[in-house]
Parts: C-alpha cells; structure tokens; sequence
DNA sequence: AGTTTTATCTCGATA
DNA sequence: TATCGAGGTAAAACT
C-alpha cells in the first residue's frame, strides 16, 4: 500500500471519459496495482479509480507535459477491458509506503446472529432439560456461539451458522479439541446448528461425534421473546 | 484529510452488524468527519467506512481494553441516522494530515454528450445521403446539438436527450425559428433524437413538422468510433 | 426537496 | 464460469 498526496490532473477512458482538473488529492495506491483517488470530502467513493486486475506503468513525458510543469505520468490500464486511467502528477506532497498484509475480511452479523440470540433464548431445542452457561463463551482461539449443560450436566458447545458449510465443522472441531483439554469442561459435546446443513457438512460433523441441528429460522422468530407470532 | 496506518479492530452497528478482526489496515478521515477503512486490495469500496454528516471522538478506555492492548478506541456517529463504528487502535504505524482544499470535481462525458457523440459519427441513422456539418452548433441563444445536411443539401438541426420529453421539443423550436432566419441555412428541418420519446413531445413535434427519432443507444454503442462489437 | 433512475456500480450467491 | 439480485447501495437526474 502506497500513499501519496499530489497536486495532480486525472483522465479516465473506459466505459465512459472523465477527467479531473489539477488539484491536490490522495493518491492510494494497493498491493494488486489497483488505484483510487480520493479529494477530502464526498463519500466512500473515490473521484475517479482503477479496478484490478490492472498495472501502473510511468510514462516518459513530452515536451507539452514538461512546458505545462508535469513531472510524472502515471498511467494504469485494466487488464482485461483496456479501460486506462492517467495521472498526471505536477507535485508531490507526500510519499509513503505500508506493509499491510492479508485483510482477515469483513464479518457480518445478520441472521447468524440473530440465530444465536433466538437459540439461546431457546436452549430447549438442543433438547429436554439443556440450560444456557453462556453466548459467545471466550477460549484461546476465539468466541464459542454457545456454551450450554445438557440434563445430566455435561458441556454442551454450539457452533451457529446460517449455512452449515464443512469450514463450520472444522471450526467447531478446533474449539471442541481445546475445550476438551480444560479439566472443568471435558467431556464437551459438539452440535452443529444451521438453517441448512450441507450433507458432506453433516457427513464430516455426525463422523467426529458432533450432532447436526437445523434450526427453523421462522419459526423461532415467531415465539421470539416469549411471544408468539399473531398469524 | 489524515492518514494513518494502523492495527486496529472495527465495528460496525447500523443497517447490519459487521465486525472486522485485528489488522493493519489504511484509516482515511476525511474533512467533513467521514472515515473509510482500507485494506491492500479489493476494489474502490473499504472494508468498512462512515459517510458524511457524521463526527468523530475518542473514547475513554476501560480495563478490558487496555488489558487487550488498545491504546485509543475512535467511535464515529453518523448525525441522522445514529449508526456507530468504533475502531480499536492498537498500534499507529503511521499518522499525517494534509491540506487539500476543495475539489473542482470530476468532468464526465456522460450518456447524453456520449450519444450525441455517438449520432454524430453515425450521421446515417439521420437517414441515406446525410452528412455532418458540426457538433454543438452555436447560435445567439445556444448550440444545436447536431446540424447536418441531408442528400439534397438541405440543413438539418438534430436536438438529443436521453429521454424526450416536451422541453427537448420546445428548445429545438425556438432552435429553429432562429435559424430558419438565417438565409444560409433556411429552411432547417428539425429532428428531435431521443432513446425514449414521450407521446407527448412526439405529437408536438410532429405538429410542428419536428421529425422523431428514437436512438438505440446499446447498438449504436457496438459499433463506437468504428470498432465493431465483439459479441 | 422528495422521488426515480443510473452506475466505470460492487459483491455475494447460485446454476 | 456466467448470471442474478441485493446493497449500510451512492449519486445523479428528474418531478
């Protein structure tokens, strides 16, 4: 990742042409050569950009662009729809570069959590006599969905997606071998709860001992909070 | 504008929930109190961001947090709407801020100059035999988007919009009231080019003796500036 | 100013 | 891999 700030003029050519008049921007420049430039203002979007695939390339100057104070062309051309992109920089303000490494990515909360909420609210679907210990119980490697004791007081760990996809499995299979090493939890027993389980999932899961539950999404809304639906 | 590179966490409460792990990533806080969260690649939109009008404070830590090793918890509030995204700093790799000023903004082609353009190069969709005199024809009370001769010599003002609707026709009248004076150019026939004519502009024209021409702006986009279209 | 349409849409999910 | 639909859609055009 690259910062610059530079005085500078932007033409685009692509689906459509734009340019940008000489003005100082942000320049940001990222590790798969795509490019956004952004003013100090607006919104997420940037005033003009690249997308990647792409590659930046400088281009030797002419005369009119050395007459007019130009001191570098950047230009940036998509790879596969020959769209192109040309910074022309006249000053440079500030110039930094960053090792950022691999973004772990976005985790959104939607319906998974909502699931959660609703399972733990009602921990009876895990079956008769299960009692919540607690939502989002910490270990070493990360939050478990549920922590729960079954009727005869075993542990009961709960892994919660809205689509029950076999890195689930994996995931609950890792938190079970470290909750199975603490002496106040073992033995714990695994379920897999999922508004869709797929069967190579369920397959993997039912082979290391971990039950699978579907949940019924509308029909646990439907007695969310002790109320029961109206239709 | 100020940058800053940091490891930080980030989440997000608004429309959906959203929570982005412990990372190094771009902050880019804008001038009007709006920030965007950058990681090294994907494309222009950030991981996580907040959109003007909105403001930006530091909030105090509690044990937790600084246990967990934050050094500075930013919460920034949208003014509206109430949605909240804090970020988590646990380390500042890099801090500056910048003068920018305000931006002259972006100039676009857009589709109505991209069809006049358009029609212009493919005059023959005027009809057999005519030839373009020039784009943007000045007169004292503006510029006609096309004039063109036909087969017989005769000129022809052509008004474009994207959807035609009674204004279009009304300017391309007094278009050619003017121009019809000029005994260079009288008598102009007019032809009123839109992708979509509404009936009631099409019966005005056609009243006035305006020809209507409905422009398909996805066909005569396959064949720009000569390069016939792949598929 | 509110509403509708567009977008260099982006982005995820699905067949 | 192409296609379809939603988006914290955002932003422009139109009523």
């Amino acid at each position: 990742m690259r910062l610059v700030v530079a005085r500078c003029s932007v033409d685009y050519a692509g689906r459509l042409s734009a340019h940008l008049p000489l003005a100082t921007r942000v320049l940001m420049l990222k590790g798969d050569g795509s490019i956004l430039i952004h003013s100090d203002g607006g919104s997420y979007k940037p005033l003009n950009w690249m997308s990647p695939p792409c590659t930046l390339s400088q281009v030797e100057l002419d005369d009119d662009q050395t007459a007019a104070g130009v001191q570098q062309v950047w230009q940036v051309t998509h790879a596969k729809t020959a769209d192109t992109l040309v910074v022309s920089i006249f000053e440079i303000l500030h110039d930094s570069s960053h090792e950022l490494g691999v973004d772990p990515g976005l985790v959104k909360d939607g319906v998974e959590a909502h699931l959660q909420k609703l399972l733990a609210e009602q921990i009876e679907h895990l079956g008769d006599g299960h009692r919540l210990v607690r939502r989002e119980y910490m270990t070493a490697i990360g939050p478990v969905d549920i922590l729960a004791r079954d009727a005869s007081g075993g542990a009961v760990a709960v892994e919660i997606k809205r689509r029950g996809d076999i890195d689930g499995v994996e995931q609950l299979t890792r938190y079970l071998e470290l909750m199975n090493r603490d002496p106040h939890l073992a033995p714990v027993q695994g379920v897999f709860a999922a508004q869709e389980i797929k069967p190579q999932a369920r397959t993997l899961a039912e082979d290391r001992g971990i039950r699978c539950l579907v949940l019924d999404y509308d029909a646990m809304k439907g007695v969310d909070s002790g109320r029961p639906t109206l239709f």
